[in-house]
RNA sequence: GCGGGUAUGGUGAAGUGGUUAACACGGCGGAUUGUGGUUCCGUUAUGCGUGGGUUCGAUCCCCACUAUUCGCCCCA
């Protein structure tokens, strides 16, 4: 038998796929109600965008990427994240002569070669939203807020929003330098992976967790302690945005993001509750204000973020959350016999046509494993056809809760629902 | 890339080195040929992840592989 590839799942139906569409229903919902349209890129692209969008030291991309050569030697790679494709087609469609901001949103599977854990895929589903053309600190609060504002919709509780700022350009390499000065005279105790991250990408160790308990690192320098004047504007113009909207967060300095785009404002949002695999971060994102220069499109500020559905969908069913979605059909038709098939499908299309979710018998089921069906598919109403409705035209008509039967006219029958339903 | 757990029917699972592999749920049929969700009866694995080995004999012991799951690294 031929099997899923590792880290993959499929939806089959059920209550999951019904979350699941409600969840991006939702979305949908929200991403017009804030004015953000929705892009669509590639699902694959060349490699380099990632080498260099991602960043070529980054774990992401030195060793989870999905990479293939196309028939014509191109070498291709599975996208791993959303950011960089969608900065690829702001750049290549002159996108900057419009007008600005332009707020995006994306959605759609992410290929990363890892493995798997609880939380974790090799094909998963990201949301998530870039904002170009705008430095103003009201924009990373709102995108904050949106994640925020989702999560509550959908009724989570325990989450917490973790927020720090890594500065512009010029904070970044007075920070650097500090970092490496003062952590050179520690460089034998930190753990293997730190040592390579020193030379590499110093502002990794940060958030490292081997090496987290240790006096060097409960004493290395913060990112927030080296911002210049512009940059601490920002980060504080952010923090009284947050405050405004009643967004809670924290600070937490050990943010610092594992792709190397990010400037200023970073964070994530990660699902607090008891009992949660650990892999509890649910969204993060943060500004790329150099981002699309390095790939040679016009200077332009952005600021963004990422969500994993399927981290999203643990957390609701870990805090036992139920989804108002519609968890039945509206009728269940029964053929009495063979002979009365050809009418009841008629009347089941009828139905289906006028705005009611109908399901018919397939089966040729006594009436007993039809009515059982009928409970099953959590049917309002059952609706039977034998000889005598074929006869007077007059439909029996039963509610499935209070057992109340009706006789209904055939060409009545969309009133009587309508009112049956409270419509 | 590294470490731990697990692998029995459609599902959840018991089980023992030795003749017919519990039990529950679900499914299907019937008791009830136009009214069910209760109850009762019947039925539902020539088979215990794959391949080797130990043994007179293995689902149960050992090894490898594969899958799965949790964790590390990293990330959503």
């Amino acid at each position: 038998m031929i099997q899923k590839p590792k880290g993959t799942y499929d939806i089959y139906g059920g209550e999951k796929a019904k979350k699941l569409l409600y969840i991006e229903n939702l979305l949908v919902t929200l991403m017009q109600k804030y004015n953000y349209e929705y892009f669509r890129t590639p699902i694959f692209e060349a490699s380099e965008l990632f080498h260099r969008g991602v960043g070529e030291t980054t774990d992401i991309v030195s060793k989870e990427t999905y990479d293939f050569k196309d028939r014509g030697d191109r070498m291709m790679t599975l996208r791993p994240e959303g950011t960089a494709g969608v900065v690829r087609s702001y750049i290549e469609n002159k996108l900057y002569g419009g007008v600005m901001p332009l707020k995006t949103w994306y959605y759609g599977p992410m290929y990363r070669y890892e493995r798997p854990q609880s939380g974790r895929f090799r094909e998963f589903y990201q949301f998530g939203i870039e904002v170009f053309g705008t430095n103003d600190p009201m924009t990373d609060a709102e995108i904050i807020s949106i994640a925020v504002n989702f999560y509550k919709l959908l009724g989570l509780k325990g989450i917490k929003v973790n927020i720090n700022s890594l500065g512009d350009n010029e904070s970044r390499e007075t920070y650097r330098q500090a970092l490496v000065e003062y952590l050179e005279p520690y460089i034998d105790e930190l753990c293997e992976d730190c040592k390579d991250r020193y030379t590499k990408n110093p502002l990794r160790i940060l958030d490292c967790k081997v090496d987290k308990d240790t006096d060097i690192l409960k004493n290395i320098p913060k990112t927030i302690d080296y911002l210049n004047e512009d940059s601490k504007a920002h980060f504080e113009a952010v923090q009284a945005y947050l405050k405004e909207l009643q967004i809670e967060f924290v600070i937490n300095p050990s943010i610092v993001r594992g792709l190397d785009y990010y400037t200023h404002t970073v964070f994530e949002v990660e699902a607090n509750v008891e009992g949660f695999g650990s892999q509890n971060v649910l969204c993060g994102g943060g500004r790329y204000n150099n981002l699309v220069e390095t790939m040679d499109g016009p200077s332009t500020p952005g600021v963004g973020f990422a969500m994993g559905l399927e981290r999203l969908l643990t957390a609701l069913e870990f805090e036992k959350i139920e989804l108002d979605y519609d968890k039945g059909i509206d009728l269940y038709v029964i053929p009495m016999s063979e002979s009365e098939k050809l009418k009841a499908i008629t009347v089941t299309q009828f139905l289906r046509l006028n705005g009611f979710s109908a399901e018919i018998d397939y089966m040729s089921r006594n009436l007993k494993n039809n009515f059982k069906q009928a409970d099953r598919l959590n049917s309002k109403f059952v609706v039977i056809i034998g000889n005598e409705e074929v006869e007077t035209g007059i439909l029996t008509i039963k509610n499935n809760e209070t057992k109340e039967e009706y006789k209904v006219k055939l060409d009545e029958i969309i009133d009587f629902m309508d009112k049956m339903l409270g419509e």
